[in-house]
DNA sequence: TCAAAAGTGTTTCACTTACACCCATGG
DNA sequence: CCATGGGTGTAAGTGAAACACTTTTGA
């Protein structure tokens, strides 16, 4: 796809790709949304016993996004509904007994809550609190803070939210979404015009009723435009 | 750094570093700064003939950025201001023999025209608009669009813009950058304050004389502020 | 003294923010 | 009928855009 040299001029090294998964889970203590990650335990060393992310190696004859939705799969029996590349890993330093080079692509997902609950059971498999890690195998600390901020940043000019939700919602469960992200209120007669300015959001014909108060409109994502930049394979 | 796997689960795959680099040049026939870039012809199949990114393979000793550095000085004698890592490609229908799998990481850099004009030479070396490319090799029309887009946004949340200039500079300069990146005419008034508004400039003592108009005083930019965001290497 | 760019001041307009207020429903 | 969140209106504040204007130099 995109490489000027040919294979016998260049060096063979292992390769894996991670995925940082995202989903809006109710914080244990406010019960509020919170921003939640799956974490494995590993089972060998190095960093045997610590929490890592979800991984494996990358197919023979599969694309590297594949890969990451395959693996996140295996581990967590999650299947994403967004899925980007994050940052290529590739330090010389990383085999603790030198043995071999080893490369990894780091991706970043989100999944919908109701997903998250049926997936992850295991004692091996875990969610977590997004602002309050334990201290995380190799530099995954560093990867899940920097995944953080790409989610942050493109919330305000994506309609990414839509992965924390379903086909139609109300404005409040969508501001549910930004503020449990941005941890912050918001105010929601603004954020409703701010919604409404963006041209992202159909209104539909249905309400959610069910509440002690008046029912809330329904709204879609407009499909015709993309999800979110999805880096240069989607942009063109 | 940053993999749960352990060697012996992971594919061995070939893996090279390509790089889009950037400088600023007078347009051809306008002779206004436009943003141009490096290509090589590649002299082997597949693309045999075609302009292609520099690149080459990954040393077994170098981290990928370092990679792309080096390769970049071996192929166009550049030596870049500013360094990103832009995107890894993968995809398993790359080579044309299906003999081996090659991903490839890219990288784009900055440099400064000065740089620009000493390394560029060979006939097998030559300089581009970046928005009026032939057909290049692999997918790297996309992947040269992907970097453009990179680099105009980060124009307006950091001081990128610093990378194609010296030390210090006047404000008309600082201007010069932004509309040759952006392509279109900016207030000269609206930008000065603009620019002083956002903290990063620091003005100095001196004064740009020479031209037949009131002198100008130079600025640098604040040290203390990072360059731009590099990935999470270089966020924490 | 004049052209040209440096640098300042000012008006306008769009958008965000804060908050008051009415609407519709379930209990 | 009233508590609760849905939804609308509006005034103040903030910042960008447009442009008139003054300043300082080289020729």
């Amino acid at each position: 796809m995109s490489d000027p040299a040919t294979p016998d001029e260049q060096q063979r090294v292992a390769l894996a790709v991670s995925t940082v998964i995202f989903a809006l889970r109710p914080h244990p203590t406010t019960r509020r949304l919170a921003v939640h990650l799956p974490l494995v335990r590993r089972i060998r060393a190095p960093h045997q016993g610590r929490w890592a992310l979800p991984g494996g190696p990358l197919g023979a004859s599969e694309g590297l996004g594949a890969a990451a939705s395959r693996t996140l799969g295996e581990t967590t029996r999650l299947r994403p509904r967004y899925l980007e590349q994050l940052y290529a890993f590739g330090g010389p330093d990383r085999a603790p007994s030198a043995a071999e080079r080893t490369v990894s692509i780091v991706y970043w997902a989100m999944v919908r809550p109701e997903e998250a609950d049926a997936g992850v059971a295991g004692v091996n498999v875990q969610w977590f609190l997004a602002d309050e890690l334990p201290e995380l195998a190799f530099d995954h600390n560093l990867i899940v803070e920097y995944a953080l901020w790409r989610l942050r940043n493109k919330l305000e000019y994506s309609r990414i939210a839509a992965a924390f939700l379903g086909e139609t919602f109300t404005l409040a469960e969508l501001r549910g979404v930004h503020e449990a992200v941005l941890q912050r209120p918001l105010d929601p007669a603004n954020f409703r015009r701010q919604m409404e300015a963006s041209g992202r959001l159909v209104p539909t014909d249905e309400f959610r009723t069910g509440g002690r108060h008046r029912p809330a409109r329904l709204f879609r994502h407009d499909e015709s435009i993309h999800l979110a930049d999805n880096g240069p394979l989607t942009r063109a």
